[in-house]
DNA sequence: TTGAAAGCGCTAACAC
DNA sequence: GTGTTAGCGCTTTCAA
């Protein structure tokens, strides 16, 4: 008789008859228990390898409490930060064996919420909320006791756990290197001011900067928005002004880009009478243009990962865990790479 | 006495103790049956509340059979596709109350094995293979009965089902746009010659201009990279051998930015003189560069939702779904907007 | 070493 | 209307 096509997956039972065996047995087998002869466990294996058998999770969950399973809240899927974060998660919990349970929020509460409740019901061992700018965010609501680890955007609750990227330290890599190279004039085109990001990146720019000996005044840090133009314009105001200047961090990629385009219309060469710094790594940007440039990647999918294994490994501390980048040097600070 | 927090969640035998009933009655009145006393369910309500019941979606989906959730399986999520199909997945997903269980390969066969079976296991309704390049790929295997519909990369096999993205009907919008415009010596300019991307939209381009009743010579259709810098190269290129051109077709946005770096370069008027579109509709180089220009926007979303859709109505009817996208025409070849 | 049986939490059928 | 009961598929005692 072939194999029953009728019911779409052979279950421990049909196994068990296949082999003789009773369930119990059969289970035993399967999960390499010592408990069984060497001869029936083989006889159970190649029975539910034949009837292509997979252990149904549900019930395995029901019985066991947990399901190795995590629900992941995140704002959006196609911005900036999410993506790389959730990567850093798949990557981690794959290790573990865990599934990941993915939403879209968008960043509406409602939906949040109703995501919330769903992998509650789904009982979920933990939950992931990602968040996709790097302010803080209060708790979420209706939480139970499964444990959570805020991404990203930190909880403003001190008793949750949140780990986020360390701008101010990002900062200091950015500035710390301009200095490497010999720079000594170094502006900050940072993005709006009203954002923590743009502010803390500053931060670290200015405190590296005093840390050297050198000087910075208020007029070298500047705030406008996180586009090109910006970095456009402002370095066109920076070489009317006739101030010197040899080093930019900008406050991201976007920033950059519009920087460098200037600085090379303007025919000041690159990275010699000035040299620039991005954030964020933006492979698009940062790589990919006709002009690769340096910039502070902030190793979102380590981000990721950390919180992941934060999660997993019995209950979250409370406290924000902030996590430095990196830099990654091309041509627009250390020029072309000899032959 | 107050509600037991030694066990993570209260269960239905919980909630209808605490209301004085069966659990038979609770399930019934929280499921909105009829034959249940008003009173009674409202009693069971509260009780739910109190508890802050949460059903376990375990035991309920190990009775139905179903589970209301479906397995996606991606190559990467931080490319340039990848993302916003999965939003697009969600989204459809969301709507019908189903869970997305969330993988990445990196285009390793194995993993890809490996996730199948823990989907399976885990009893998915269904699973969405999304590729990350529009070239087909052979089928998965290891597949049981499980439905599953590919994304983006074909299937090779013509009993499955796949939802891709119609490059040829994109060249062929592209083209048509800038013959809107008034445009009539038109080149395209494509990614490497060996993807079958670069060539689908070549041909679509090709087809259009001639059913437009214009010429177009071998020497109009190029082939290169999917970079900025061969966009920037084949305009100079282009423009130095003295032919006509007031139309460009570019293969991708990297390549239309490139091009239209160099047309503003060498003092050429876009879009007067010249016309630029893209492929992709990338906002960070399409709409937020500082000169934006016009792109074929290939959908994506709807493309992820299309596929959820076919996989979540039915067994998914074998063949190739291919979707067009839109133009979103900007300055580089429309100009600015009217004040 | 193996088998029988209880039970995870829920729904649906059948009594009352 | 409401209660009782039989499983869904599995793991885990406890006997044999």
């Amino acid at each position: 008789m072939p194999p029953d096509t009728t019911r779409s997956h052979a279950t421990l039972t049909d196994v068990a008859k296949a082999a003789g065996v009773s369930v119990g047995t059969a289970s035993k087998a399967l999960n390499g228990r010592f408990d069984v002869k060497r001869e029936t466990r083989e006889r159970v294996l190649r029975a539910a390898d034949e009837l292509n058998f997979r252990p149904n999770a549900l019930a395995r969950g029901l019985l066991a409490g947990r399901t190795q399973s995590v629900g992941v809240i995140t704002n959006d899927l196609d911005g900036r930060f999410a993506p790389k974060i959730v990567v850093g998660v798949e990557n981690a919990l794959g290790a573990d064996q865990s599934s990941v349970l993915l939403s879209i929020t968008r960043g509406d509460p409602e939906l949040e919420a109703h995501y919330i409740r769903s992998f509650q019901e789904r009982r979920v061992d933990g939950i992931l909320i990602v968040g996709n700018i790097p302010e803080s965010r209060p708790p979420a609501r209706g939480l139970d006791r499964t444990p959570v680890v805020y991404v990203f955007s930190p909880s403003s609750s001190p008793e949750d756990a949140s780990v986020i990227a360390d701008n101010v330290a990002a900062g200091r890599l950015a500035a710390e290197h301009l200095i490497e190279q010999g720079k000594r004039h170094i502006y900050y085109l940072g993005g709006p001011p009203e954002e923590v990001a743009a502010r803390d990146r500053g931060q670290g720019t200015r405190e590296q900067i005093l840390a050297a000996g050198l000087s910075v005044s208020p007029l070298q840090i500047l705030y406008g928005t996180w586009a090109e133009q910006w970095g456009w314009d402002a370095v066109g105001g920076i070489l009317a002004s006739g101030a010197p200047v040899d080093g930019l961090v900008c406050g991201d990629d976007q920033i950059a880009r519009g920087a460098i385009d200037r600085l090379l219309s303007e025919g000041v060469s690159i990275p010699d009478r000035a040299a620039v710094i991005g954030f964020d790594n933006w492979w698009i940007l940062a790589q990919n243009s006709r002009h690769p440039f340096s910039s502070v990647d902030m190793e979102l999918e380590a981000i990721g990962g950390r919180a992941a294994r934060i999660l997993t490994t019995g209950a979250p501390a409370p406290g924000v865990v902030a996590h430095p980048g990196h830099v990654v040097a091309r041509w627009s600070t250390i020029g072309d790479a000899p032959r």
